[in-house]
DNA sequence: AAAGGCCTCAACCGCAGGTAG
DNA sequence: GCTACCTGCGGTTGAGGCCTT
């Protein structure tokens, strides 16, 4: 097994103070980023590259957005999810200025727990033995998110006893320039 | 006001894939 | 082909703030 990259004698852990943050911003700004093993000596930082990278990418990049998730960022990170699994960088990829480690934060946290209810609650509507729904958004020009996509999943779902397993055929999930957001197959839920 | 449980989120850990030597 | 190193990713942890009793 190898060694933890900060095991090293000396190194920092822990929250980053503000002359660390500084330091590695200002680092980046004039160096750019990339060769992350070599960042800490090179900025004088007693932190391991992974935790400079890692501090970088999700707290110190200028077109990070901060704040609560909107409904709109919810609704396609489920939608997303649905599709893709626990990809976070890829959900995290189609939610301008989202890092991964929010995304999945954020469904750790509250994103669960409204799908799940969310689920039940659909499979309590529909026949017991087959279960079918379609979520879809529609393009909406008001809504910056949804004008970016086009999901159409079309679920069909069998009971068993112990499961519920869900097949979804994508149908598409394209960008509106054309191109395929990933290649996406079959999926199970389990719950 | 105090204590304890819960929640959030920044940060760490370990693994996998890529690549240079 | 093998090894060592770098990078990126997803899972997990733990500190601190918030809420409830």
């Amino acid at each position: 097994m190898r060694r933890p990259c900060c095991e090293k004698r000396g190194m920092n852990k822990g929250a980053w103070s503000k002359q660390e943050d500084q330091r590695l911003t200002e680092y980046v700004r004039t160096q750019g980023e990339g060769r992350w093993g070599s960042v800490p000596k090179a900025a004088g930082l007693l932190r391991c590259g992974k935790s400079c990278r890692l501090r970088w990418i999700n707290y110190l990049r200028p077109d990070i957005k901060r704040g609560n998730f909107s409904e709109d960022e919810e609704d396609l990170i489920i939608k997303l999810h649905t599709l893709l699994g626990n990809r976070w960088s890829l959900i995290a990829g189609r939610l301008p200025g989202r890092t991964d480690n929010e995304v999945k934060n954020h469904w750790n946290s509250r994103l669960s727990k409204k799908f799940q209810s969310r689920t039940r609650e659909e499979v309590k509507l529909c026949a017991p033995r087959k279960y079918s729904c379609q979520l879809s958004s529609a393009s909406n020009s008001n809504n910056d998110f949804e004008a970016r996509f086009d999901l159409n999943l079309d679920l069909t779902m069998s009971l068993s006893s112990s499961s519920i397993a869900c097949e979804a055929n994508r149908e598409e999930l394209i960008e509106n320039d054309g191109s395929e957001v990933s290649q996406t197959p079959t999926l199970a839920l389990f719950l």
